[in-house]
DNA sequence: CTGGGGATGGGGCCC
DNA sequence: CGGGCCCCATCCCCA
């Protein structure tokens, strides 16, 4: 019995180490655990921590930055208002502006893109400008789930680059690494001044990759000069019309445009200017909407510039990407340019071509698309009337300089009032004549700002080719025009003839308040605007 | 103020 | 007749 009671009593003794035994070991298994548990949530938090200042951090840049931005567009307000001015109605639909640009956006063989995917864009929502902007992962967190993250099609994003050249789909929407790229689009929003239009539609995401592509691959259907080289007008003079106004453009144009209808810019064709049917057309004109694109003007002409490039297409010319995009609806319409206002209404066009004549100066690819192409190939020639309304005159003669004024004015009375030399060939701008259809073709290039002739060596362009060809006398030092009496020579018979007044001691142009006498024109004006300005 | 360099635009000629 | 080329007048810019 007692050793029963012993037996028992050990029993229990080592059932209690035992017990011991497992309750230390599973707390040191909990213990372990605990501090692997405990050493992940530091881990976390410590993460959190960082992400956090990261956060931070971003978010402060992104107010320098936009604080940076708005500064730098508050100093050059003007010029940015001008500059939408100029593409106002690109993709409105209106006039033959907007036929000219679009068809220049819109390759012969793209077949998707249509009217209302530039135009679907919040057409109540008065002005607003609705900027393409990206927003960062942080700035995601910020505005919480649901905003869909774009970023902007990175001008400064090769990759986009090559998407947009290859016509594949734009990384604007599918390229989700890329958030991270400067937001240049940003800027747009604040130039609008809404700083609420942060968000786009999927609509203006779409827009603006199918511009940009098309801005693209409109540059790849840019031609070299001779494939520029101004067509012929092969318009006979209608019976019965005194005069020609010369409607001509490029046929050969750079891109190729659209055929049939302005809203059926898809179908290829081989009329370069039927794509501009429908922007004739004032009922088919979206009015009230402007999607408008900003170029970034000097961006624009260091990009675009020698694309014509003596029949070689820089390579680094390949990508033309509008800087800014901007959608902008406008609440007050201008007028039209449209067949009624190119014949008539000579203010909208007036202004419009300015606009025009701006873009054309900076936009390459519009080079070849002049409102002259519009009518040549939408309206016979012979049936045209010459805008003789003093309006257009005027207006057109803003785009001359002074010097340009007089000789027009003085030249273009000349002509319509049947000069003695058959001068036939009507500028549609000025109503100038000439006596050869290349010559008002030529001509009219001053108008349009046309430059198809690119150098080479520094990518100047010049609107003939023979100026181009003399400018290159730059670069190749060639001055054929030597002094017989001294070693001087000359690029330029004109410099050589000024030159030789040195040697004559010619000063054939006198003043005629104090008597001095200057060898050239320029030098006596320049000193009676100098010293005899109250009596001139 | 002068002169050189470069550009613009019109006109004419030649092939 | 069209394209290319040249000449000319003129302007602007700059040193």
């Amino acid at each position: 019995m007692a050793n029963c009671m012993v037996f028992h009593t050990q029993i229990a003794s080592i059932m209690e180490v035992l017990a011991n035994a497992a309750v230390a070991e599973i707390c040191k298994l909990v213990d372990d655990d605990y501090a692997v548990f405990r050493l992940e949530i530091n881990q976390s938090q410590k993460e959190n921590r960082s992400l956090r200042r990261k956060l931070l951090e971003l978010k402060v840049a992104r107010e320098r930055a936009e604080r940076t931005m708005r500064e730098r567009v508050l100093a050059s307000r003007p010029s940015s208002v001008k500059i939408l001015d100029r593409y106002r109605g690109i993709s409105r639909g209106e006039g033959h502006l907007t036929g000219g640009h679009r068809s220049f956006l819109k390759p012969a063989e793209h077949n998707t893109w249509r009217d209302d995917q530039t135009i679907t864009v919040d057409e109540g929502s008065g002005t607003t400008s609705q900027s393409f902007m990206v927003i960062e992962s942080a700035d995601a967190e910020a505005t919480g789930p649901g905003v869909k993250q774009e970023r902007s099609e990175g001008e400064e994003d090769p990759r986009n680059i090559r998407d947009i050249q290859s016509g594949a789909p734009s990384a604007a929407t599918e390229d989700s690494t890329n958030q991270a790229q400067p937001r240049t689009r940003r800027s747009i929003t604040e130039v609008s001044g809404t700083q609420n239009a942060v968000l786009k539609s999927e609509t203006d995401t779409k827009t603006l990759t199918v511009t940009h592509r098309l801005l693209h691959q409109g540059s790849n259907h840019r031609s070299d000069p001779e494939r520029l080289g101004l067509s012929k007008l092969g318009s006979p003079l209608a019976p019965g019309s005194e005069y020609l106004p010369v409607f001509h453009q490029s046929q050969r144009t750079v891109n190729s445009h659209g055929d049939g209808d302005g809203d059926t810019l898809d179908t290829a064709g081989d009329d370069p200017s039927c794509s501009y049917n429908t922007e004739m057309d004032p009922g088919n004109m979206p009015l009230g909407l402007e999607t408008q694109i900003n170029l970034s003007r000097g961006d624009w002409n260091r990009r675009s510039s020698s694309v014509y490039s003596e029949g070689c297409l820089d390579k680094k010319e390949e990508v033309i990407l509008a800087d800014e995009v901007t959608v902008k609806v406008e609440g007050d319409v201008p007028p039209t340019w449209n067949a009624d206002h190119l014949l008539g209404d000579g203010h909208s066009q007036g202004r419009d071509f300015l606009d025009y004549r701006e873009s054309l100066e900076t936009n390459l690819n519009v080079t070849t698309h002049s409102p002259l192409h519009v009518f040549k190939d939408r309206y016979p020639v012979s049936t045209l009337i010459a805008p003789s309304d003093s309006h257009g005159c005027v207006l057109f003669d803003q785009v001359l300089n002074s010097n340009d004024r007089a000789r027009a004015q003085a030249q273009g009375e000349g002509a319509t009032s049947g000069s003695s030399k058959e001068k036939r060939f009507l500028c549609m701008f000025c109503n100038k004549g000439f006596s050869s259809s290349q010559k008002v073709e030529r001509h009219q290039r001053v108008h349009t700002g046309e430059k198809p002739f690119s150098c080479t060596q520094c990518e100047k362009r010049f609107s003939r080719q023979d100026t181009l060809k003399r400018h290159q006398r730059i670069h190749t030092g060639e001055k054929p025009y030597s002094c017989s009496q001294c070693h001087m020579r000359f690029a330029q018979a004109g410099q050589l003839k000024m030159h030789l007044k040195v040697h004559t001691g010619e000063r054939p142009f006198a003043c005629t308040h104090c008597g001095k006498r200057f060898s050239e024109r320029s030098y006596l004006r320049i000193h009676q605007q100098k010293m005899h300005t109250a009596h001139v």
